[in-house]
RNA sequence: GGGCCGGUAGUUCAGCUUGGCAUGAACGCCUGACUUGCACUCAGGAGGUCGGGGGUUCAAAUCCCCCCCGGUCCA
């Protein structure tokens, strides 16, 4: 779809003398104020321009980042706008989303939304970006691409009562700072139109572009889109972004954007890798084309680098090898830094979500690193990259000791999915020249990489290493992705169960008066019935919690009219709260007195207000990387779900106990309040999200003393001596990376100890001893049994051949085969034993043993001798096994059968001796 | 959240397709021989609830179901 030319015709360009055209080549609309412009000026796949700044830049002077930065920030501000501090780059506060990939995030959905005002209006931010998507591209572009980066933006919120300022504004805004501030000429500034959308929002937005280079986008945002269709939002927000580092390499007319960035720190890691410098004006000729290369999944590096080295006149495969070193190290400085901002916010690398994307990150540095013959010096490059940034962005510096043991652990286990690599890379190649293929088929290395994480490059690497060739097929990971196409989605209903008709049902209603937010403690109180629907019940007050925050429902009773109608269940719908019941169903207007289960309501706050404790406890003994990744609090115990990434050793266990417990007698405060967001994330920071996402206005935060502040709706206890006693029973590992702890509280946890010891105690008197002696005793029973069981073994081959022995001498001569054959109540072991030791004396014998018990088992060998009277042991054990109603199979020397009619078992003895006969005798 | 791979001796693994003796393999360990001693070499030996629980079957490491644990790819 595309907008009308109306979205697009601002007066600033009918002031300016820009005209509207249509790019032959990429078939998009762009302004421009040169009449000889023919494309659109943008230097991308389509090629419809090369980067002309390169040796050559537009502006008065060079900046650096941190001058581009300012100059950006300090522009808008003289110009009314509000400077706002950056925000995370996790973006924790969102649950569709993981990082914060553009300055709007900071906003959405709750100022774009309307729910709170923005902290200012206008702001201008300077807000680090996280972006995966590109990753592939970032290195090969020169700069054009980053995983992480700084979106400039200056933001205007339009109300239907207050309008701020719009689309020409934004674009004159811009037009001057490039120009004025920047010294750009206004005819080397094209715009093109666009169309933006993302994050549920959608609109109008213009590029512009400058001697090939976009560098900043400036979005319209004024719908919603809501089942693929726009629909219009009250509140129209500027949303612009600047690339901060694109400004600063147009400024430099640098050969790529990487130095302008990094610096020194780029000449330290060629230094590293020892790099002597590529021919600069060859390096100029990619750049100036660089525009051309755009890496994906489904298309391959080396149609890249065609395409460049045609523009070039080189070889590509040359040009290929001449600049993949330069390449890698721009690659390993943006990695580098991504992961030292990634890291220093507590993101722990692990299989799944953000920690996924971090693994990755760090396994593909690895990779770029041992390529480069440096993988030892990564640490060395996170300490210069918290050195570079630490000035702006201090808490990288605080973070170091951190980042460093993280990437320590992951380094560790990417090592270890290597080793395990190479062992199977081995097995493959052995399986593979058994079957005397002539290489690695493709399905084995899709399988090598897609189950046990090794890219095709490393399986070549190792596989050369045993002398064997694998080829790689260029589009390789486009195969990979086309596996996981197929894969069925599922996709979650979000309506709350039982109330799926909520809209038709409720929503007219007020929303419920939450006793049990005035007061914890409230277990008896008197409401009316506002609407009835089945056996869901809406009251104008209630004191029940619905379940929420990972606290399950309050239960209790209604009385009316003199019936006492169950509380089974509690839920929340927006601001209205359904109360489930078993029983009469009062009318609506009713009077209705409730009464809550308060052992059951107590032992939850106990629980909950424990999670916190727990919480805090975790991070003072692990580490600020300690996040809470999920909780679900009950009666007996609770379970919280903490980010870590190795198992939790005894020690720490205790020691979060320990420490638990001491912010219990200390008899903490609890303090539970309601404060605008904004205001409760400057007081308190981001660490409030440990529950997740937080939606509304205000929030309300729960302040455990000095222990742990945070945003949680649920009911707590009035102070932490409250809670009594803490135990942790166990942990888990729920995925790598994250770690569950289960405890206790309050008499929960005092029954959790007594059944501990209860247990201990029992053990104790099947042993036999105190409990003291538990360990060493059942150490000493344990040994013995194995003693035992060998003892049995022995006895079991001394018993085999004797009996051997003896069932020799009742043998039956058959021509030439001596045929044994017994019916006894013994194990079948025992006969295989016997029947071992009885072909190993008697090269001519047949065995043919049954054993009854409840069902019977038939057990045929046959001698070395007998064997080659073609006598066939699965014959004999067939025949004999259809008499006792089963079947049989095995070797030809030695098969078992059986079946459940005892009492054929002579029979069965009968009819093996008659097969045998014919066997030998016809 | 979804997919894929794996769990057998102290360790790394065979065996599983096609149910039938775990005489399993290598390394490590113990004992002995050789040696001044060590290492090497040779001879012998110990070491297994086949991740757990159900089911099918005369019979399950092997087939089916559930669970636990580890790895990995993708969102």
């Amino acid at each position: 779809m595309r907008f009308p030319e109306e979205e697009y015709h601002l007066p600033f360009f009918d002031d300016y003398g820009y005209h509207r055209k249509l790019c032959p080549k990429c078939g998009e609309y762009f302004w421009t104020q040169n009449p000889d412009q023919e494309f659109c000026g943008e230097s991308s796949r389509k090629g419809c321009a090369e980067y002309t700044f390169i040796g050559n830049p537009p502006t008065r002077k060079p900046y650096s980042l941190e001058e581009m930065r300012e100059a950006f920030l300090s522009f808008f501000e003289e110009r009314s706008h509000t400077r706002i501090k950056p925000y995370p780059i996790v973006a924790r506060w969102r649950d569709d989303l993981y990082f914060t990939n553009a300055s709007i995030i900071d906003f959405q959905p709750y100022v774009t939304e309307g729910m709170i005002p923005p902290p200012a209006n206008p702001l201008v931010i300077s807000q680090p970006c996280v972006r995966f998507p590109d990753i592939d591209s970032v290195g090969p572009t020169f700069g054009r691409h980053l995983t992480v980066f700084e979106m400039g933006g200056h933001h205007a919120f339009n109300y239907p009562e207050k309008e701020v300022y719009w689309k020409d504004e934004t674009v004159r805004y811009h037009h001057e700072f490039l120009t004025e501030t920047l010294g750009v000429n206004s005819e080397e500034v094209i715009y093109k139109e666009g169309i933006w959308s993302g994050g549920g929002n959608a609109g109008p937005d213009v590029e512009s572009i400058v001697h090939g280079l976009e560098v900043a986008t400036l979005v319209f945002m004024k719908y919603k889109v809501v089942n693929g269709e726009f629909v219009e939002l009250p509140i129209r927000t500027v949303d612009t972004g600047y690339g901060i580092e694109r400004f600063t390499w147009l400024s430099q007319g640098s050969v790529n954007g990487f130095e302008p960035v990094y610096g020194d720190l780029l000449n330290k890691i060629m230094n590293m890798a020892g790099l002597e410098p590529v021919d600069e004006s060859l390096l100029k000729e990619v750049s100036k084309v660089s525009g051309l290369i755009e890496i994906s999944k489904t298309s391959s590096r080396m149609e890249n680098w065609r395409k460049v080295s045609k523009k070039v006149d080189m070889d590509p495969e040359e040009l290929y090898l001449l600049l993949k070193p330069v390449v890698n190290i721009f690659t390993v400085a943006d990695h580098t830094k991504c992961l030292t901002f990634l890291l220093a916010e507590g993101v722990v690398p692990s299989n799944v979500r953000e920690g996924y994307l971090t693994r990755l990150l760090i396994r593909r540095t690895y990779r770029l690193l041992r390529g480069l013959s440096i993988e030892n010096r990564l640490t060395d490059i996170i300490d210069m990259q918290i050195e570079r940034w630490s000035k702006d962005f201090p808490h990288l510096k605080d973070m170091r000791d951190e980042i460093l043991a993280l990437l320590s652990v992951e380094r560790k286990k990417y090592e270890q999915t290597l080793q395990r690599g190479r062992g199977l890379v081995k097995r493959a190649i052995r399986e593979q020249k058994k079957e005397r293929a002539a290489e690695i088929p493709l399905e084995k290395l899709v399988e090598l990489y897609d189950s046990h994480g090794l890219t095709p490059e490393i399986v070549r690497e190792m596989a050369e290493a045993e002398g064997v060739e694998v080829s790689v097929p260029e589009n390789f990971y486009g195969f990979v992705a086309e596996r996981h196409v197929a894969e069925p989605q599922t996709v979650k209903p979000v309506s709350i169960e039982g109330v799926e008709d909520f809209e038709e049902t409720f929503s007219d209603l007020p929303d419920t008066r939450r006793l049990y937010y005035e007061d914890a403690y409230i277990k008896k109180f008197e409401a009316k019935v506002l609407r009835a629907s089945g056996n869901r019940i809406v009251l104008d007050r209630t004191v029940f919690y619905p379940e929420g925050g990972g606290q399950p429902a309050d239960h209790g009773y209604l009385e009316f009219n003199g019936n006492r109608s169950r509380v089974v269940d509690v839920q929340k719908a927006g601001g209205v709260i359904i109360h489930f019941i078993e029983g009469a169903v009062p009318k609506e207007g009713v009077k209705v007195t409730g009464t809550i289960n308060w052992e059951r309501r107590v032992s939850l706050m106990r629980n909950h207000t424990a999670t916190h404790l727990v919480m805090g406890a975790a991070r003072r003994v692990l580490g600020e990387h300690v996040w809470q990744a999920g909780a679900q609090k009950g009666v007996n115990r609770t379970r919280l779900d903490i980010t870590h990434p190795e198992r939790l050793t005894s020690e720490e266990i205790n020691e979060i106990e320990s420490l638990a417990n001491q912010a219990v007698m200390r008899n903490l405060p609890v303090e539970t309040f309601w404060l605008p967001r904004e205001e409760a994330e400057k007081r308190y920071g981001f660490r409030l999200y440990q529950g997740g996402v937080v939606p509304g206005r205000e929030i309300r935060v729960v302040k455990t003393g000095d222990w742990e502040v945070e945003a949680c709706g649920g009911t707590h206890c009035k102070s932490t001596g409250e809670v009594g006693f803490i135990k942790i029973i166990r942990t888990e590992r729920i995925q790598d990376g994250v770690e569950r702890l289960i405890f206790s509280a309050g008499s929960s946890a005092v029954k959790t100890a007594q059944e501990i010891e209860r247990r201990l105690s029992k053990v104790a008197e099947l042993v036999g001893v105190q409990t003291e002696k538990v360990e060493n005793t059942l150490g000493r029973i344990l040994t013995e049994w194995r003693e035992l069981r060998r003892e049995k073994e022995r006895l079991t081959d001394a018993l085999a051949s004797f009996m051997a022995e003896q069932y020799l001498e009742t043998a039956e001569e058959i021509s030439g085969v001596k045929l044994i054959s017994k019916i006894v109540k013994a194990d079948p072991d025992l006969l295989i034993k016997i029947s071992n030791e009885l072909v190993e004396k008697e090269k001519r014998a047949v065995t043919v043993l049954i054993s009854i018990d409840t069902s019977a088992r038939v057990v045929v060998m046959v001698g070395e001798a007998a064997r080659k009277l073609s006598v066939d042991a699965r014959e004999i054990a067939r025949a004999a096994a259809s008499e006792l109603g089963g079947g049989g199979s095995g070797k030809p020397e030695f098969a078992q059968g059986g079946g459940t009619r005892v009492e054929g078992a002579s029979k069965a003895v009968e009819k093996a001796k008659e097969l045998l006969r014919r066997k030998v005798e016809g």
